[in-house]
DNA sequence: CAACAGAATATTGTTGACAATCTGCAGCGC
DNA sequence: GCGCTGCAGATTGTCAACAATATTCTGTTG
């Protein structure tokens, strides 16, 4: 744990944006990078010294970082990486596959051709990403394509509680996708998600983008 | 606004609770009382002098509300009583509703003797509520009903989400429910999901419980 | 009189210091 | 040996002052 130092003076000209902002994101970087593990504590004096700010920015990140459910924090201890449990993480991915599926029930209804055009290309890059055998790529696409869905459903709220959802999920650091099979696999269910929208069913998108994040949980459940 | 002075000395002895949270339960308090308007703005140093503070714990305090959406904060500016569009108010009754489906769901596949005898119980209660005429003591005993339900499901982030929701509903102060049939109505919505957990059926659970907020929702468009 | 520049004011952002609380350990009594 | 007490160190909680930014007011100018 030792990275990242002096914020400020990366960005050395003129800063409208408040630095706990900058805190925010620099701890969330190295929490969901693994930099500090899940169960470690942050001691506000240490970061507030490394990241070369005071400890007022560190406190208010890391409060931040709690609405997120990243941290939890203790009175008059101190604020942990939370620590998954498989319970947690399991119902984080219910609770994510309810989201999605509202997200994609919601879209159906409203989704117009650009959006649907949108989708498909989507496709297309991830159909390219496992063609070429690259796994880190297909993730990165899949994770734009994620977001693209929830962005368009037109429902802020449930978007930010999916996102929020989904980078929690991130602390349990399993890989519960990869090998080629897999990928295909995830890479239908996408297809059935884009189709079901294409075609406006609501109760078919939301069937599949419910399904799509069940068949994650099974998969984690496998690696158990 | 002018309430509540200090806090310190209305605890005078002993406190191993941080200011903080008597901070935010004062604001919570004032917000969703009325006392401060949607879309005004909660000023730092005023507050901390009302309530006998520094600005510190008033600013944690502002930050944590922020979390569960009753204020939203804006850079080198401020934090706003959040102000409900119409349209954010359906957006949480959708949510509200796929919660609650997704808690009465859960319930009804774990649900013991105890906790369906409590549900009943809490039915006899409106009941006689709604006999007496006491419509207060309705919403009282409505509220505990959703939040033990919410409680008994056994996933505690969806329990969370789906209070947290409640109270950003509150913002929207309009009264959506009053006179008697549409408590009488109400109330049978509830022996509805009440039936549906009693006989451990997960999907008219879910049905239930998401049926009985749309009709909220339903109420509320009516009033427009 | 309208519009703009710039000062004056109000408010948030950040800092370092101090107070309260917790943790670990040594010393003591049983 | 075991457990309790209390001290020492570390860490969070709170505070008041200072810096940066936004807002309001006012006088000037076209």
């Amino acid at each position: 744990m030792e990275l990242d130092h002096d914020i400020r003076h990366a960005t050395p000209f003129k800063r409208q944006r408040p630095l706990m902002l900058e805190v925010r994101d620099a701890l969330e970087r190295m929490i969901l990078h693994g930099d500090i593990a899940p169960g470690e504590r942050l001691n506000e004096y240490a970061l507030a010294e490394q990241l070369g700010v005071s400890r007022a920015p560190v406190r208010e990140a890391a409060r931040s970082l709690e609405r997120e459910g990243l941290v939890t924090a203790v009175a008059n201890e101190g604020v942990y990486v939370r620590k998954l449990s498989v319970d947690d993480a399991l119902e984080l991915y219910d609770l994510r596959a309810l989201m999605a599926g509202h997200l994609c029930a919601a879209l159906a209804r409203r989704a117009d051709a650009a959006i649907k055009a949108e989708l498909r290309d989507f496709m297309a890059q991830m159909d390219r990403a496992i063609a070429d055998g690259d796994e880190a790529g297909y993730f990165e696409i899949n994770l734009a394509f994620h977001d693209r869905i929830a962005e368009a459903a037109g429902s802020e709220r449930a978007r930010a509680l999916y996102v929020a959802l989904g980078k929690e999920v991130r602390l349990m650091r399993r890989r519960v996708l990869h090998g080629m099979p897999a990928l295909h696999r995830s890479n239908h269910e996408h297809d059935l998600i884009v189709t079901a929208i294409e075609a406006g069913d609501a109760d078919a998108a939301r069937a599949a983008g419910a399904g799509h994040h069940e068949k994650g949980k099974k998969r984690l459940l496998d690696t158990l």
